[in-house]
DNA sequence: AATCTTTATCGTAATATTGCAATCTAATTA
DNA sequence: TAATTAGATTGCAATATTACGATAAAGATT
């Protein structure tokens, strides 16, 4: 064995830890951050931004844009990558909505 | 090689990432659904909950726990495991700061 | 067309994760 | 004290992730 097993838990919670997961590296932090603070999307020098060689960063850009964390077109002979808001949005209303009733229970535990 | 470079990210960036991580598979966003639902603190059952053997949900426990998600206290021959505030506020804090940003510069963007 | 630039893919090695049967530990009960 | 119960640990097999050198693909530049 050694595989998920995925088909045993709901789709929202497969939903949730796949863009956990995507977030699950330092290195995607960091790529989410730097989409983040450029104003634009034309960022063709994702890979002088991180520490690590060229063909691991377009893996992690690569696993970040199957979670559906960052969205690629294609400009010229660079890529644009941005983030897709939807998912990060899902990931907020989740938290949002944990905490929220994290709040109103507080008496109860421990 | 193999081994995640954390020491090239700032510590944000890897506390956000262990945070991530320990919410990336399904069984543990389950068991933090799981005890987000039960009032009381003194839940001896999440095995019955979950799909999986006892040693496998054993192991998802100790990892959201060393990832500080949730806390365990020994309550006689059971054990309590509680949601850590802290962990989540920080997840919420993370994801409504990042959303906002999103919110700001609609315009440039793609 | 030849070259440069940018990004993706392949192949491979090192390491980590997932899952469970078997076993161990410690508190509880009979 | 023996049996029971709740949970952790060990050991192992299957699979996934991380990282990078080498190379390929495709548009841009000369």
């Amino acid at each position: 064995m050694g595989a998920t097993k995925t088909e045993h838990f709901t789709d929202k919670q497969n939903a949730i830890a796949i863009l956990a997961k995507a977030l699950g590296h330092p290195a995607r932090v960091a790529i989410i951050e730097y989409l983040m603070k450029v104003d634009t999307c034309i960022c063709g020098d994702i890979v002088n931004e991180l520490p690590l060689a060229q063909p691991t960063v377009s893996q992690h850009l690569k696993e970040l844009k199957n979670a559906g964390l960052i969205k690629g077109s294609i400009e010229g002979n660079a890529i644009c990558y941005c983030i897709d808001e939807k998912a990060l949005t899902k990931l907020q209303a989740y938290f949002a909505n944990i905490s929220d009733s994290l709040e109103k229970k507080k008496s109860t535990c421990c």
